[in-house]
DNA sequence: AAGATTCTATGATGCACCTCATAGACGTGC
DNA sequence: GCACGTCTATGAGGTGCATCATAGAATCTT
């Protein structure tokens, strides 16, 4: 069971010629990892660049006191930590798989090689890198919202990787909004009231876009 | 009065050969700008990477109701919004200039042909994405810290750029660790008081550099 | 089935910070 | 010189949100 048809499904991967997947896949390695465990932590070198076959990984940062903040949910086929391959320095974030999870590792040496050999490869990963950082950019402004402005939002860039049900507890959700449970909560509470939401265990659903892009850019 | 002996000094730029680097004075242009004057506007159409030459230059989001938050400050020497010229999307944040200032531009389109042409020069470039995403991922992690912290962070990186005495007003501290004049200038007061800086009008200066490395890392 | 654990929910309390108001110090233009 | 704008400074008051406490509901464990 070779890991070739696999890459061929991920995008990125498309740019590279058969043979050269071909030996992608047969130095790269499939891992499972349980909930709650470390696929990588900050500062970790960077041997591996990741893609999320089945699962769910969080990047995150975490702060004394235990708390900690949710910059990017990756979910299957989406492919992770290219900076380090770029760069060689060691990974910026923490990521945790969330629920169990099985994650395909490409040896970053291997990573680096493709950039170097193969230009349309290169062109198609500074694409996402781009992305990446414009993406970090406007999170890094949205910061010092109000709680509930940051909560809309996060509600509306999740629907765009899951659609209007998003399969992620309250905790989860605070996470990514950087506040507690109970905030969290008590607003979403509030919203479903209104009408924008609906709200169950383990998921949140949206009702009313509108309203919440209203709240996001009021 | 060609900009080549300008261009000389930027690192970057070393990476050109002398008569890529001639050509791309010729078709770059010095500008001035008045104080509060804006270089680019987030959302503009990428015409030019800009060096500072002369004077400061800071990135920033503007949020509704007039609040600021200034991302990075510009310094000669520096250049900054390459991001734009490597996937030829607007820019994604405002430009202004905080004092008096000239501006080097040099025309996307060119700056673009020579990554395609020269891949020191594009991988010389990557650094600076990569250094830059980087930057920006750290500061994302700020959002948990209380003010004194945020503050204590802003010095101390302004200092690397700077040295001990750093040139801005509080007004600006403020719009660097996202929160209000009143509020920094009381934090600072305070840092005063226990010996760990000195303030005067438009200027701030680190005198114990180590009490702001305990507050911020605390 | 009973107990443990996780998730959701809500109230009470406190505090860090924002907002508004006032004022003096400093520089700038006329 | 005086008027004006900018910068610094400090107080009073209000509030958004964290923290702490409690508890019920859903799910997992054995």
């Amino acid at each position: 069971m070779t890991l070739e048809p696999f890459f061929q499904s991920i995008s990125l991967l498309k740019r590279l010629s058969a043979s050269e997947r071909q030996r992608l896949a047969e130095v790269s390695r499939e891992k499972r990892y349980a909930k709650g465990e470390a696929v990588f932590r900050q500062g970790d070198p960077a041997e591996a660049v990741c893609i999320v076959k089945e699962g769910r990984v969080h990047l995150m940062k975490f702060h004394d006191e235990g708390q900690a903040s949710t910059t990017c949910v990756m979910t299957p086929g989406e492919i992770f930590c290219c900076l380090p391959a770029l760069d060689r320095k060691p990974y910026p974030v923490d990521a945790i798989a969330a629920v169990d999870s099985i994650i395909v590792r490409i040896p970053t040496t291997s990573f680096h090689e493709l950039l170097q050999k193969n230009p349309a490869f290169l062109e198609a990963s500074l694409c996402l890198f781009c992305e990446r950082l414009r993406q970090v950019e406007n999170q890094s402004c949205m910061v010092y919202d109000s709680v509930e402005r940051r909560l809309a939002q996060v509600l509306l860039t999740l629907s765009e990787k899951f659609g209007p049900t998003i399969p992620l507890t309250k905790h989860e959700l605070a996470e990514m909004a950087n506040t507690t449970v109970e905030t969290t909560i008590r607003i979403l509470s509030h919203l479903k009231k209104q009408g924008a939401i609906k709200s169950s265990r383990g998921s949140t659903t949206i009702v009313k876009p509108d309203m919440l892009r209203d709240l996001a850019s009021s």
